[in-house]
DNA sequence: ATGAAAGCGCTAACAG
DNA sequence: CTGTTAGCGCTTTCAT
């Protein structure tokens, strides 16, 4: 039966033990000089009583906060990448073994975010959040944002170079020897959809490699949007279809591929592909798939980490990581 | 530049107001018996300190925590289902409307949860944590549990009648002719998979409906083990294939549909398909998928609004939910 | 090695 | 309507 009286409190603890509540707090928080005797008893007290110090209580007193705000952007659609539930994970993951508290927020970025029990925040990319940024450095709350290199503003980041992710796939794709290619891009609010579509059309035009407008498809990381823009890509059949495709993630190649095999096309005999991210679930399909490696997990709970540190004033001046994607070869793209 | 000096307090505030403490705390909890001359001299202080009340020492005086606890099991697997992606949004949102701190946790059941700084705790599934319910329920922490109906316990929860969910479907099938049915099951480590699986075999031996024990194949919401249960299926042509599919979820449901668009078969000309969930992924495919809805998305953030009267006493008692699942039909069903 | 006492920043009686 | 005061549960000097 749930015990709904007063909690037990460091007194109860101090009382049962015969000890004072100076001493309870000294074995919590392992405090060596403590006779074993002492050290004993309350160990007992403490589980006698079922006592769980209050966190509230403990960084009241001690100043500081050993929670993490985690904040995503608001709309739906971001839940449903890899790219969200890799970061999730991560900083899930990060914090449980820091044993920092980890405090989600989901937010359309409008509303005041409550920086006041944290101390540090994470943001996992920055579509509507710049406000609150602002506001929570103007606290003196150090913030780290992931896969947002942020250049107007003094604030950590962690992310991987997109721009170079894109000329990775063009480079990769023409070395192949295809010249009639097309892209899917992500989202290109976003900074990562953004700069892999500007690397790769950057690489193109700097090879001499032509890039029809029509081949330019905007997507928004969602396979929704892949479905639809491989289908127009395929309806454009003016110059012939292209014969490589740079899909701005993993997910939307994925329906991608799907798509061309509902046509009856073949990849990578008929069409070559090339993804983006990594994930896992486009290794086993009809054909493993080729792709740009960003090492999401590892960029959460390293940004974690990192803040963890600024939060406890290990680390000095700003955290700024620029990772290198990373071209994975499979089996979706072939020489022409 | 971030402000490294001490936080700014209520008493900062209450000095620069020209006013009590007391006052300020009326303003910031907005009780009506303040003077507006007082009010906006006190908004207009909190606004140039850039002042905001510390959430710790709130809940320390208020004695009661607006914060609740969220419970992942920490096996990756969970977190490339719709599932977990809609709890978590479900939960995520209902707590940003509520006000509510969310406090994440992923973990594999053995470490201890800290419970001290929550007013309640939602675990998403119970794989590994009974040990940690019991923990909680002992210290006086209302939890809930979603998607696990739990009977040997006095625990909150919400959640599906999976069993149901497997009659329906068998029913479904059964009524548009099908008599050779197979089935890739969910993960049967988790109730849900196990239930689905047995509503379904119960309601085909009452029916006097054959299910042979190789058309009973154990996946466990992956879809790569879709993929190969599919393929282990279509390899026992001994007496024919199946003409008729149930998958435990929509996302096996898809993998599957692509595993027979590659063989060249034709859903439902050839076979016929139904999942579980209504995943939006699985309505613009090739073909729309038949399913079993469970409102996963409302029952997250309904296991919060609950809790939240539980935690605030507003509700008494046990909160044991039990929501139907409910057959949507579209088109990856035919009659035989 | 241990304890007394002074806060941490805020809320909530209680007076006025 | 407002201010004084006593905690909330814990950490942390500072003595002893």
């Amino acid at each position: 039966m749930p015990n709904k009286k007063r909690k037990v409190s460091i007194n109860d603890v101090a009382k049962l033990a015969g000890v004072s509540i100076t001493t309870v707090s000294r074995v919590i928080n392992k405090v060596p000089t403590v006779t074993s005797a002492n050290q004993s008893r309350v160990e007992k007290a403490i589980a006698e009583l079922n006592y769980e110090p209050d966190a509230n209580a403990q960084r009241l007193a001690r100043g500081i906060s050993n929670a993490v705000g985690f904040v995503i952007p608001g709309y739906p659609g971001i839940f449903y990448s890899y790219y969200a539930i890799e970061l999730i994970r991560g900083v899930g993951h990060a914090c449980e073994e820091l044993h920092l508290d980890l405090i989600f927020h989901i937010t359309n970025g409008y509303n005041d975010l409550n920086t006041s029990s944290v101390g540090g925040i994470i943001f996992a990319d920055i579509i509507e959040n710049r406000r609150q940024i602002e506001a929570a450095l103007k606290v003196g709350i150090p913030c780290m944002v992931i896969n947002n290199l942020v250049d107007d503003m003094d604030v950590n980041y962690i992310g991987i170079d997109n721009y170079r992710g894109g000329e990775i796939a063009a480079d990769y794709l023409v070395s192949l020897g295809h010249h009639r290619l097309a892209t899917i891009s992500g989202s290109l609010q976003t900074q990562s959809g953004m700069q892999r579509l500007q690397g790769f059309r950057d690489y193109l035009k700097k090879h001499d490699v032509e890039l029809t407008p029509d081949y330019i498809c905007e997507g928004d990381y969602s396979r929704r949007s892949a479905r639809d823009g491989m289908e127009k890509l395929l309806s454009l059949e003016h110059k012939g279809p292209p014969t490589a495709l740079f899909i701005a993630s993993d997910d939307m190649a994925l329906e991608v591929i799907a798509v061309l095999t509902e046509r009856g096309l073949k990849v990578p005999e008929d069409i070559s592909v090339i993804g983006f991210d990594d994930n896992p679930s486009a290794l086993y399909g009809p054909v493993a798939l080729t792709t740009i490696r960003q090492p999401l997990f590892q960029m959460a709970a390293n940004a974690v980490k990192r803040l963890s540190g600024i939060m406890q004033e290990k680390e000095d001046g700003l955290v700024q990581e620029i990772l290198e994607p990373e071209l994975v070869i499979r089996d979706s793209c072939a020489a022409l």
